[in-house]
RNA sequence: GUCGGAGUGGCGGAAUUGGCAGACGCGCUAGAUUAAGGAUCUAGUGCCCGCGAGGGCGUGGGGGUUCAAGUCCCCCCUCCGACACCA
């Protein structure tokens, strides 16, 4: 498409795809020489042109998510972001700011290693590769970055802090009376002092420190570590080898990467304690600067709800603990319920059917125990899917056991049902099938008791009742509504000891360990009696070994996990002094998940060199500290896939930071942006097969692919809809700024937008046509003149500068381009023959230098500048160019306009009026009449009430 | 189902606070230039009626508030996203 390029025939200089390959090659090695985006730290490494860059100038921190090192690189829909900020950073630049914006990889984790493993190839040589495939592509668009302070999570240097900081999770545990995380030194500390009485690991009672022995005594704290190693059902994924968080599987039961099944099973794993911030995660949302769309998902997420504790007695135990949100409700309970793998359920389970059991409790078994252990096979062998699908059909078995309702003395069934979930409040419910349309579906199908205990509104004709209204049947909360009633039984429960008001979350620990051999290995060995033992920080990092056999196997269903480490078999085990003499540990085998990386590594692109700490706190504080707010990154772009998982985990590990005195506040990220996605047209043909949208040929609205008719529709780029567009193809096509300007100018950035390959020329023809304003096209010298430029001309100018800073700072690209081509085409028709005036030539490249940055370079260079414009200063718009001095109002007659007329910017209400009724079209449409109400809103409009 | 977000010309979008709807671009039309081509230049382009002057309609649909509504209020429809038996 390049050699078509042959306007150079008719003018040697014109700006086309040649000429800007060649600029931009030419700035992108300049900029590196002389380190143009380097953003200087008030202290420590990283100084140098502190006095130039930094001294004077407000600090902003500028961070894109970074990317994972993919091997098939990238498409036009991945730098969309990158470029949005490059642009905002670039601006910042300008007006006075010390911008530190810089990308790094997000190495780690199964997409390397799933697309090692398809290759062939070690994950460390193709991610190597990949990295340096995604830079050269990004380079090539001319991202100001400082490259100094990119980093990769798979880095040694990167990850020793990593398991550092893992380090500080384990070394740590949540004080809930100062609400905050302290060393567990401290713990053990107050134990040994007596001012805390531990229990004892196995009988849960209260025992004196002393006289538990050294083992228990480590047991006791090591259960109370934000990382902590607890043996609990988790999603096990034997075709991928490993566990999976549960946000790494899918609504269908299957994993998220490669859609394989996953089953529940108990295994031993690392967990951290996020469960101890959720209140904090949720009350801080209030102080940073997110939509309220992320907000929104993350607080669903988090999933407070308020409500109570209350155990009903069972006979022959210490009775069932439920968790309601409408304690009001108890004395509609009728029936209760446990999760089929509630580990009470074999404790109370009847060894008989009582007599006259219901025929439809018993599941046709021959005694409880049959029925309970037939329901719990059929249960596990249910896919999420199958449960999804039978939403409204509730099944489960009756324990042959019954509770006491404690308000009443009532004695009520207890059942198991897969419609009560283990993992949310105490996986026990008592049901109201009244006022709870699960539980009364449940009634329905197993003939149990229906008791109302609200009264519904009138008119009301649905089955449960969840609204509002006076209580009846409820003895003494008869009357109250839903609010009161609920206070007064708490109160109540509290007196009498059978429970109390309460607080519970959807949110659970997070799993923390995965079966693979490309992450971070633990920095965690055991002793002789299986505890887990922090490996001292002079031995970080542990290093990942290398080994040949690395790829994950695919096991059993019923296999135990086998970490891949396992094979290392000279690594497995070390020999360590850890103050008793050198003794030989085993190493923790797991690996940490994915997201470990990502949590932190906004703080080490701040120190990125820094060899005795993670980050050097006097950087810190300058980076990350904030006049305005709470403090953190300035500006973070990404997508909102990450909206939960790794926005969520990120604020996590920070908070944990701030509380142990690393961080300084309270928040990572002070402003969160999420941009669109790009999207471009697919087609199937009729077999429904996606077919190559490059080869795609429209008719008069109707597509085609060799012959055939296919169906078009609209998606994410990528491989699987076989509708790529690649970055390489532009700038051969176009040149990389063409390519940042188009993506700009698409609409706002905050939103998705189709992909259009034949409107990119739109914002090539802009570079050209502004290039040919300042250039000669014919001789390549500056076409421009020292005269002044005309009065409209300088105007418009100011406008366009005053609109353009606005636009930059609220991330508004797409209307900042529109208003420089106004700028352009209006100098264009003003200053076809004339050479352009300096004054105003040179403020449009500088306003063009954060949108193109090579094309608005190499113009100022032919203006006449020697240096870079960089930390050239963005033209500011003079306040007096701003104001009209005669100003053009529409007319309206009854709200329609039917006018115009040109009067002074301050002429009086009178003088506007009169000048209105002058206006022939006006008065034709008031036809005579008098206006019963004239509206005049000064510099803006008049409406003439008849 | 619940919670979010969005619906404006053929297309992407603009309209900072209720004040000229459609900036800017793509596409399209006509003309200029060219041997030809277009990634060149100029002009036009919301829809309908009209030769024209001009008029009517118009921001998903219906109602309302207002001198004035894309913007505010009520009801409804459609699309996208997240969560989904959360007690």
């Amino acid at each position: 498409m390049a050699e078509a390029d042959d306007a150079s025939t008719t003018h040697a200089h014109r700006y086309g795809a040649a000429l800007a390959n060649v600029i931009e090659r030419r700035w992108q090695d300049r900029w590196d020489a002389e380190g143009a985006f380097e953003a200087p730290n008030p202290t420590g490494l990283l100084h140098e042109r502190w006095d130039e860059r930094g001294a004077d100038r407000p600090k902003l921190f500028v961070m894109d998510m970074f990317p994972y090192p993919s091997g098939s690189g990238l498409h036009v829909g991945h730098p969309l972001g990158y470029i949005g900020t490059d642009v905002f950073s670039r601006y910042k630049r300008m007006t006075g700011y010390n911008v530190l914006h810089t990308l790094g990889y997000d190495a780690f984790g199964l997409p390397a290693e799933e697309y090692a493993r398809q290759t062939g190839t070690h994950p460390r040589t193709t991610t190597e590769a990949n990295i340096a495939n995604m830079r050269r592509q990004l380079r090539a668009l001319g991202l100001g970055h400082d490259p100094r302070r990119s980093i990769a999570t798979t880095d040694p240097q990167y990850y020793r802090w990593t398991q550092w900081i893992f380090l500080q999770l384990f070394g740590a545990w949540y004080d809930d009376e100062a609400d905050a995380a302290r060393p567990i030194a401290e713990l053990e500390a107050a134990y040994a002092a007596g001012d805390r009485t531990p229990t004892h690991p196995d009988t849960g009672d209260e025992v004196a420190w002393d006289s538990l022995s050294r083992v228990e005594q480590r047991r006791v704290v090591d259960a109370q570590r934000l990382a902590y190693l607890d043996e609990a059902p988790v999603n096990w994924c034997p075709a991928l080898g490993t566990v999976l968080a549960n946000e790494e599987v899918t609504a269908e039961g299957r994993s998220e990467r490669g859609n394989h099944p996953v089953f529940r099973r108990p295994l031993k794993q690392w967990m951290l304690r996020i469960t101890a911030y959720a209140e904090r995660l949720l009350a801080d949302l209030d102080l940073i600067d997110w939509t309220d769309a992320i907000k929104t998902m993350q607080r669903n997420w988090i999933g407070r709800s308020e409500g109570a504790r209350i155990t009903f007695p069972v006979e022959g135990s210490a009775g069932i603990e439920v968790f309601t949100t409408r304690p009001d409700t108890i004395f509609g309970a009728t029936y209760m319920v446990l999760a089929p793998e509630h580990p009470l359920v074999d404790e109370l389970m009847a060894d008989a059917w009582p007599e006259g059991t219901d025929d439809r409790w018993t599941g046709g078994a021959a005694t409880p125990a049959e029925a309970v252990a037939a329901y719990r096979l059929a249960a596990s062998q249910k896919s999420d899917l199958d449960r999804q699908a039978e939403t409204k059909d509730k099944t489960g078995v009756f324990t042959g056991a019954f509770a006491t309702v404690p308000t009443t003395g009532d004695r009520i069934p207890v059942f198991i049902a897969d419609y009560v979930l283990m993992g949310y409040g105490t996986g026990a419910i008592m049901a109201v099938p009244g006022q709870d349309q699960r539980d009364w579906d449940f009634a329905v199908a197993y003939g149990l008791d229906i008791v109302r205990t609200v009264q519904p509104t009138e008119g009301f004709d649905g089955e449960a009742f969840t609204g509002d209204g006076p209580a009846i049947n409820s003895g003494f909360l008869d009357g109250l509504d839903v609010d009161d009633a609920k206070r007064r039984i708490i109160d109540w429960l509290q007196d009498e000891g059978h429970g109390e008001g309460t607080v519970t979350y959807k949110l659970r620990d997070w799993l923390f360990s995965r079966q693979r051999y490309w992450g971070e290995p633990f920095p965690i060995v055991y002793d002789e009696h299986d505890l887990p033992i922090a490996v001292p920080d002079d031995a970080l990092p542990v290093l990942l070994p290398e080994i040949d056999d690395w790829a994950p196997r695919e096991l059993a269903e019923d296999a135990d996990p086998e970490p891949p480490l396992g094979r290392a078999s000279e690594w497995v085990g070390v020999d360590l002094d850890l103050g008793d003499g050198t003794r030989t540990y085993r190493r923790e085998l797991n690996t940490m998940p994915q997201w470990a990386g990502s949590c932190w590594y906004y703080l080490r692109y701040l120190d990125p060199t820094n060899e005795d700490r993670m980050v050097d706190p006097g950087v810190e504080a300058y980076w990350m500290g904030s006049d305005a707010h709470t403090g953190g990154v300035d500006l973070y772009v990404g997508g909102v896939e990450h909206a939960v998982l790794h926005l969520l985990y990120a604020r996590f590990w920070h908070k944990v930071l701030f509380d142990l005195g690393h961080v300084t506040t309270p928040e990572p990220f002070q402003r969160l942006y999420n941009q669109g996605y790009i999207q471009a047209a697919a087609y199937t043909d009729e077999r429904g097969i996606y077919v190559p949208a490059e080869e795609v040929v429209e008719d008069d609205g109707s597509f085609s692919f060799e012959g055939k008719p296919v169906s078009r529709e609209f998606g994410k780029m990528g491989k699987s809809l076989k509708n790529s567009v690649t970055p390489d193809e532009m700038y051969d096509a176009y040149g990389a700024d063409t390519l940042r300007l188009y993506e700009m100018s698409m609409g706002p950035l905050d939103r998705d937008r189709p992909w259009e390959t034949r409107a990119i020329i739109g914002s090539h023809k802009l570079l050209q046509r502004i290039w040919r304003t300042v250039i000669d096209e014919d001789s390549g010298e500056a076409r421009v003149s020292d005269d002044a430029a005309d009065d409209e001309t300088r105007r418009v100018l100011h406008r366009t500068i005053d609109g353009v800073r606005g636009d930059m700072d609220g991330l508004r690209f797409n209307t900042a381009i529109a208003k420089l081509t106004e700028l352009n085409n209006h100098l264009t028709k003003a200053y076809a023959e004339a050479p352009t005036p300096r004054e105003v030539a040179e403020p449009l490249a500088l306003m063009l230098a954060p949108l193109a940055p090579h094309t608005a370079e190499e113009l100022w260079a032919r203006l006449g500048h020697d240096s870079s414009l960089t930390y050239e200063a963005f033209p500011e718009a003079d306040a007096s160019l701003l104001v009209e001095d005669l100003v053009e109002l529409p007319v309206q007659v009854n709200g329609k306009v039917r006018g115009r007329v040109a009067v002074a910017a301050d002429a009086d209400e009178a003088t506007i009026v009169a000048a209105a009724l002058a206006d022939e079209a006006v008065a034709r449409h008031l036809d005579g009449a008098e206006p019963r109400k004239t509206i005049v809103v000064p510099g803006r409009m008049v409406n003439l009430v008849v």
